[in-house]
DNA sequence: GCTACCTGTCTACCTTATAAGACATTTCAC
DNA sequence: GTGAAATGTCTTATAAGGTAGACAGGTAGC
């Protein structure tokens, strides 16, 4: 990683303006505050500022025009891929994208306690641990660390891991895999992540916890899944139910059918990460085929 | 601002260690390295490996006995504030805890591009901005940025946000509000998210972002959010449903009923009853600075 | 042309991080 | 008890990051 190393405050400001710029808050084309107002409002000096913006412009980024300001490039908004949360496992093949898997890790060894406890391994008892990067169109997304309990490990290989899902590969051994809890949250890349996501040490992830059990309740899988949010979302569709004074939400079973490939990229600037900030007709057409 | 921040070579074995806890290559209870095997392992000073260690037992991840050694933590994990995706209005009631609103913002502005787009308005059509922040027992935990259009803003007054739930006081309005679409994501505190959530520059913060609309397709709500992740998550359980080669994950319907925050851990006992999916709480994301 | 504001560049100075030790104190195995 | 090894607490020195300000030159609005 060519990396560079800012200093502390100079790689955190990059690594916010970045933040704004690859999600859209700061508009492709517009122009940042000056100079000094930055260092202002994050509190540090010019210069330190300027360091951040001296990395931004070598990502290519922004453009700075001496005399003029500095402007936000055109193409630096990315779109996410958007994972549809009802329908984790296919969304990536309705994208019509390739994705390919790289194995970083592979082994038995005994779970911390966390791992065991969800999963239900009695003590001493080993799990399958392994830790897989997922790519897609050869930019990594996520990293995915699994752990299986041994006795289900064992009905596939190394191999079988480096080139399947794993829930396929469970499923073909005969698991029967029908209820999980998952949970999403947010954390910061540590060495080991930032380096096979490409990303920056210090950069934020989506992160999700996911445990998969069996219908007799015994745990067949644990997931801790870390995604790079530039290149990857989740995304839900919710309709209002329930009487008055007890609503809620509840989400929308929407068909496995793909979502309608975004034609134009312009403008849309997804605010954080808004994946498509969705035509506003479409909920009349759904609601009227409904 | 507790944080003080280590420096570059710190911050990085911090991360090191930190990452090796807690992904259980550290087992607890475990005595680690001493300091002077750790600075030649990682070929930096005494005082480097100090600091990061110092950082771990502000964070509670490790115990340091004098004589005897430096031991990971049994668990001591914090857990967040859990919100149900399918319920995420009630939840916080239901936890039984107080919840206090501030606003900090409330005006009529010209929206951006994207806000203006996912509503639906029109060129030059203002909208109503709110800023309010979300405290837990006096902890704020969330950020919340909300556009409404400006002919629907009009219903309430600046009182009634400050004290009452948008969704709510759209409700009260007669609006009918039957339709959102969300994406979720993760990114970086920023100065002001950060001052307002007690939080550093640079702390990870879940990002949610919604679009409410009512029955015709017009937008009624936009809806920014940040969450601390220490003190705020999403979860969900999911069902496998659909026939073989075709299936995929459900989200679970759940009663609205408040879920008994699990308290326990271990193995999980003879689970011959499989109805209750319960989710094994498990600690895998801790807080990562502040 | 005048002016205000921007980036580019430089200098001098202060603060902090890191290094490399010395030394005290506690703990625990023996 | 003794001694090895651990953390806690200093010191001194060097390196690096960050600050503050001045100044040159470009750009655009008036």
């Amino acid at each position: 990683m060519v990396d560079a190393v800012e200093p502390l405050k100079a790689r955190r400001i990059y690594l916010l303006l970045r933040e704004r710029i690859l999600n859209g808050a700061l508009e492709p084309g517009s122009r940042l505050p000056g100079e000094l107002s930055i260092a202002a409002e994050y509190g540090v000096s010019r210069v330190t500022v300027r360091r951040a913006l001296d990395t931004l412009a070598i990502d290519g980024l922004i453009d700075r025009r001496p005399g003029s300001g500095t402007f936000v490039q055109e193409n630096s908004s990315v779109q996410p891929i958007v994972a549809d949360l009802s329908n984790v496992l296919s969304h990536l093949v309705e994208m019509g994208r390739r994705t390919s898997v790289r194995l970083l890790s592979f082994a038995y060894v005994n779970p911390s306690e966390s791992v065991a406890a969800a999963l239900g391994l009695g003590p001493g008892e080993r799990a399958q641990r392994s830790i897989r990067v997922r790519l897609i169109d050869g930019a990594p997304f996520s990293y995915l660390v699994t752990h299986v309990p041994e006795r289900i490990g064992v009905t596939y290989s190394e191999a079988d891991l480096a080139s399947m899902p794993l829930l396929g590969l469970l499923e073909r051994s005969g698991i029967v895999v029908e209820e999980a809890s998952q949970s999403i949250g947010a954390t910061l890349a540590g060495p080991d992540v930032a380096e096979a996501l490409a990303l920056e040490i210090g950069s934020p992830l989506l992160s999700l916890t996911r445990v998969v059990w069996d219908p007799s309740g015994q745990g067949v899988e644990h997931l801790h899944a870390l995604y790079r949010p530039d290149r990857y979302s989740f995304h839900m569709d919710l309709v209002r139910t329930g009487a008055v004074g007890a609503r809620r939400w509840n989400p929308v079973a929407k068909p496995s059918t793909a979502r309608p490939e975004p034609k134009k990229r312009k403008a849309e600037g997804p605010k954080s990460l808004k994946p498509k900030p969705r035509p506003v007709r479409v909920s009349n057409q759904r609601r009227t085929s409904t």
